[in-house]
DNA sequence: TAGAGTCACTTACAAAGAGTAAGTGACTAC
DNA sequence: GTAGTCACTTACTCTTTGTAAGTGACTCTA
């Protein structure tokens, strides 16, 4: 009766934030350390300001991620972190990743640039 | 002297094919036993058969997914299976589906439809 | 202290992708 | 032989992304 069995909208929901174009490595960076909003661009190439700032507003109003403004004393540059919520992303992003290495197509050891799926889509 | 430190390209492109639009709810139905075209899409709330046609043909070219049209004798109608590199990527969607459960918002038991991460920018 | 540089964004516009809706051809049931 | 289902396509519109050029707050240098 149920047409819709095995769908699970939580499911779908987390999986379109994850997968979201950028989310993956912007997660992946932060993970590694990086915190802030120049650090994390130059770690990814072809992140734009424009995607990097909307992404991360995305994520702050998802819980995955806190912007802090250390008012401290130096700068009042803003700082990027993980909420314990984008913390426990750590398996999946690690899942993904050896998914991804195990599958990892022939000739693209070193030399791939970041082509993502939809560039190999356009002919 | 690497800016791009700790990037992956390989992963890159494995979180945006898997997170790219109603693949990661394509995947888990076909894991769920769904093989063919009407059987996919009824599994899956708000999903065309334009889109669905679409992802299907790309998780083809990625070597997710295998087409097969059994020419035997009944029906002349496609079936879709999982390759083993689409089947290797059970343990993903169990992570993602397990990190979901964990943080599913308050209200989102039963009612909630499936809104994407998209839909609830528009405001 | 004037001017150049860096940082974290924002805005404007064109191109690509997704949603909506209406076909199409092959087959099947009545 | 006509109506219905199935697996797609095509045409059109709206949303999201990419590209490029600002902007204001701050810092460093002469």
């Amino acid at each position: 009766m149920d047409e819709t069995q095995g769908y699970c909208p939580v499911f779908h929901r987390a999986v379109e934030l994850i997968g979201r174009r950028w989310n993956g490595p912007i997660i992946r960076a932060l993970l590694d350390g990086a915190d802030r909003f120049g650090e994390i661009r130059s770690r990814i190439p072809g992140l734009t300001d424009r995607l990097l700032a909307q992404r991360l507003r995305e994520l702050e109003r998802e819980g995955v991620v806190e912007r802090a403004c250390p008012s401290s004393s130096a700068t009042t540059v803003p700082h990027y972190t993980l909420t314990t919520k984008g913390h426990s992303l750590a398996p999946v992003i690690e899942s993904i990743a050896q998914w991804a290495a195990a599958w990892e197509p022939p000739g693209s050891t070193s030399s791939a640039q970041g082509r993502s799926v939809a560039d190999s889509r356009r002919r």
